[in-house]
DNA sequence: CAATCCCTTACGCTATTCTGTAAAGGATTT
DNA sequence: AAATCCTTTACAGAATAGCGTAAGGGATTG
């Protein structure tokens, strides 16, 4: 079993139970915690540096805003930082969100080990993930596919540019004006209409406003 | 010191570090756990019944739906159901949430006892709010106030009721509408113009679809 | 008591959105 | 070559958004 553990999470209570569970089902030694990520990273530097590297990190995905001035402020940011020190390193995201699009691409961008949804049985679940790790094994928790959404469509990268422009507040005739001035076709006033008009109905969306509040929710922009 | 204390919460590791500390520092002979809320109801029932009451209550204000029919699904619900039960019953309420417009009117609405703000030092803050409950005083996490300074503009239920309506593809019309039939005031299409063009000003958009995508970014709604 | 401020509401105007129809051109099929 | 499909585009009309002005009422101030 891994005999070293660096944890990076910021609820105070939420780290103690996950610290006693570590301890009395998995014998792991020594367990880190850290309620900052430039802490975290600086425990690891320090370990690296000592030829006694962490084995394992787990973190959470977002950490609340504090009076201390931070550098690193989410866990992506905290996993890549840590991956170019140590590439090896496994890395269990340990986090209460449930989106699924939020949280493959922590799989396919950052190649992360497991991913444990903090809920009413995350703690046997980060038991069973931590075993499944150190057999080099991913892990990923049950109940997410449960909320998946059933949204097979994808959007191509003409639609991502529209809509990103239309949560930035332009109209459609802005719009339109910029594709001409960058020399993209197609650029009518009339496409984009007819472009946003089949998303309504790919999304179920009443109207623009709607459209956009989905897909922003959705993490698809 | 109380003697018998419930803890409603869907977050098994929460629970499990709460529980431990709860024992450790403040010597509780009895704390009973429950991941739902009407399990937790229940449990009060019982020993409401059995003339052995609880004498606290701590909650969650969300949990995690879940493959278990549930009839009570907020904290607030169980709140209300529990003081109906046992008017006298102490409440503290123990969530990640830190905005002063929905905590507020936990204290205003529901009388609850003291608020706890999940976060790096929520372990000490809930010792100590169990200490201030039981001597009949309040407690309010001091970490909310300074995040409400970030940002200097705040919406109220108003603004925030009119602004999911908006999410979710209502027109104005539609809202201005919707608010007569609830017999809410103010309720003109014109009052809503206003209160959504002061919105652009606040926040810097330039239309709606800009002011959604942004408040639903900074997770406002 | 009058003056003032703030909030709500009505109204009007222009810009934009949303939804159709239709025409033109390219690619594919028959 | 003809028919068909698909995309782009223009255009038109009704609904909605966005913004200014103005009037009325309640609360506060001088």
């Amino acid at each position: 079993m891994f005999k070293k553990v660096l944890l990076a999470e910021d609820f105070q209570d939420t780290n103690l139970g996950i610290v006693d569970t570590l301890k009395t089902k998995l014998h792991i030694q020594e367990i880190r915690e850290e309620l900052y990520c430039d802490k975290a990273l600086n425990r690891l530097k320090g370990a690296h540096s000592n030829n006694s590297p962490f084995e394992l990190l787990i973190t959470d995905l977002h950490f609340k805003e504090d009076h201390v001035e931070r550098k690193i402020t989410s866990g992506v940011e905290l996993i890549r930082a840590a991956r170019k020190l140590q590439p090896n390193l496994k890395v269990i995201v340990n986090s209460m969100e449930d989106n699924p699009v939020k949280i493959n691409p922590l799989f396919k961008e950052e190649n992360i080990d497991a991913y444990v949804c903090k809920g009413r049985h995350s703690l046997e679940e980060l038991v069973k993930a931590i075993q499944e790790v150190y057999h080099n094994r991913t892990y990923y928790s049950p109940q997410i596919n449960l909320n998946v959404s059933n949204n097979v469509f994808e959007l191509d990268q003409f639609d991502l540019d529209i809509l990103k422009d239309l949560a930035n507040g332009l109209t459609k005739k802005e719009i339109s004006e910029k594709l001409k001035s960058q020399n993209i076709s197609p650029n009518s006033e009339s496409t984009i209409d007819k472009k946003v008009s089949r998303l309504f109905d790919e999304f179920g969306a009443k109207n623009t406003n709607h459209l956009i509040a989905k897909l922003i929710k959705l993490g698809k922009i």
